[in-house]
DNA sequence: CGGCATCCTTCTGGATACTG
DNA sequence: CAGTATCCAGAAGGATGCCG
């Protein structure tokens, strides 16, 4: 009964944070947020560069998904030849905090995993 | 070239996001730890029940995997019949910050869905 | 209760080639 | 350059049943 005190709602959290996945899981999309909220601006084949392992299909796709939820603008512009130009909306820059803690989580992440993994 | 001051090493960081992502990313494995994290300590049946839609298989799946990677530690109570006990390591417990953000942004998006989507 | 095994379908995503 | 289309392997993941 003591205990019973702390379990309010949390189910609303929960939910919550599972519609931020939603539109934010997938192996790549925090990546290439990531790579367009540090340059600014960002190109198409310089993401592509930035973000290690994907394929033209999949940035391509990803990108389109980012786009459809108003996190990134998608700019052509009128060079030879063409180059498009993904920016975050003001919306997309609401991520900003949680792409800062993620990039700090990971440093930290990673000196775990070799400091402390056996195998 | 006045371009290029801002063009340091930001590949470390989009690498750390990708690395943090590795261990976070799953449509399930946010949820999993929210719902640990906000209850403190939680069952496998409540988890099963707080994150909607997940089947026992993947709850599974996802259990073992957080806590390879040390985000979560998983006691056996000798209860009868046996109940299992998952709660954040003191490590897991470096996320809390990314998930209250997540939840944060999580709320407020789904209102951008709601308001804003067409069809 | 907690969780593994099996089956089976759906989705993911790489490789490659092609277009404006 | 910035994609799109196709082909296809393999991973993800649901349903169900079994076990300590």
């Amino acid at each position: 009964m003591a205990d019973n005190v702390c379990q309010k709602e949390h189910k609303k959290e929960i939910m919550a944070v599972h519609d931020a996945m939603d539109v934010l899981s997938g192996k790549w999309k925090i990546s290439i947020i990531s790579s367009i909220c540090y340059y600014n601006k960002r190109r198409f084949s310089d993401i592509l560069n930035d973000v290690n392992g994907i394929s033209n299909k999949m940035l391509s796709k990803e990108l389109k998904d980012l786009e459809i939820n108003q996190l990134i603008k998608r700019t052509v512009l009128d060079t030879q030849p063409i180059t498009v130009q993904y920016q975050l909306t003001e919306y997309g820059m609401t991520l900003k905090t949680i792409i800062n803690d993620l990039t700090d989580w990971g440093i930290r992440h990673r000196k775990v995993i070799i400091g402390d993994k056996k195998i």
